[in-house]
DNA sequence: CCCAGATAGCTGTATCTTACAGGTAATTAT
DNA sequence: ATAATTACCTGTAAGATACAGCTATCTGGG
């Protein structure tokens, strides 16, 4: 417990401690610029943007995979996937294989609307990140990487 | 624009597109976490957490204060804040400064409810990054600081 | 072949978090 | 002194999500 004289016993836990802040704050932060942040990127809301990017990356599936890679509960997903089907950027179809399911597909104006909302998301962090040297750019990304890693692969429970 | 030629040219631009990306799952990762996670956590909800933390870094401070520092809108924070007044957690008087304004000051059993979430979150970090070099864990902290610093001088619009 | 159990998806409902609009009281600036 | 601003609160509405319950379908043992 009583990490905190100057034996400096436990830096790990400071540095823990350090990460835990921070990712926090990066919650919050990044929580309040999709907020407040321009038209150009909440066309597509947050969940729309992730879905047809792993439509993208990963080919049609059933939202039941969907809901898997997203961690959220099937019928989030049936209702986001609604609106999407909606709005015109993806298709549901029954599977051919499984009478139970739907296979969705990104539409091309899907597709479209999601690369554009990555470009301006990409320009954004470019400006946000302006001032910093390129390989500063890199371990930052290759961080982010493992860490997502990490959380992907947490000891459950 | 065009810049995924073969010439290698934009870098920088593949980097942006590495950041965007992880930053987008490490929010959805971190939402499903905070979702799913032990009681432990959750004996404050996400916001009664960082205002705590807020008030005990800074000290007391009016709701408009914690509003701007947290980027929430000011209604939202008076309700947060008179719930965990009702629990307890801090307690609210009139400004002697200001008769417009309330100060906010965390209550001992706060501190100890805060301390306590933030002990168990650091285990949990300690969880995850379980296999990591502590001088990775320490570039880890310093990139996420760095970017946090970014995120609030980003050039605003 | 038939039925029991599992699975895929949908709908109803509830909760949580937040924003915006409007109101009142107090402060500041002209 | 009065107009404009600020601080806070309340009403209301929207968005995202989970859980429970439903139907249709699939799958495996008799």
């Amino acid at each position: 417990m009583n990490a905190d004289l100057s034996t400096g016993a436990d830096d790990d836990e400071v540095t823990l401690g350090r990460i835990e802040t921070e990712v926090a704050m990066l919650m919050r932060l990044g929580e309040a610029t999709r907020r407040r942040t321009g038209a150009e990127h909440r066309v597509l809301d947050r969940a729309a943007y992730v879905i047809l990017r792993h439509l993208a990356d990963a080919g049609q599936q059933n939202v039941s995979a969907l809901a898997a890679r997203l961690n959220l509960d099937g019928s989030t997903v049936t209702r986001q996937v609604s609106a999407m089907q909606r709005d015109g950027l993806i298709v549901r179809e029954p599977d051919p294989r499984d009478g139970r399911g739907m296979v969705v597909s990104p539409t091309p104006a899907g597709l479209q609307r999601m690369a554009a909302v990555q470009a301006a998301r990409t320009r954004l962090y470019g400006d946000i990140l302006a001032g910093w040297a390129p390989e500063d750019r890199d371990t930052l990304a290759d961080m982010l990487h493992r860490l997502n890693e990490a959380l992907e692969h947490r000891p459950h429970r």
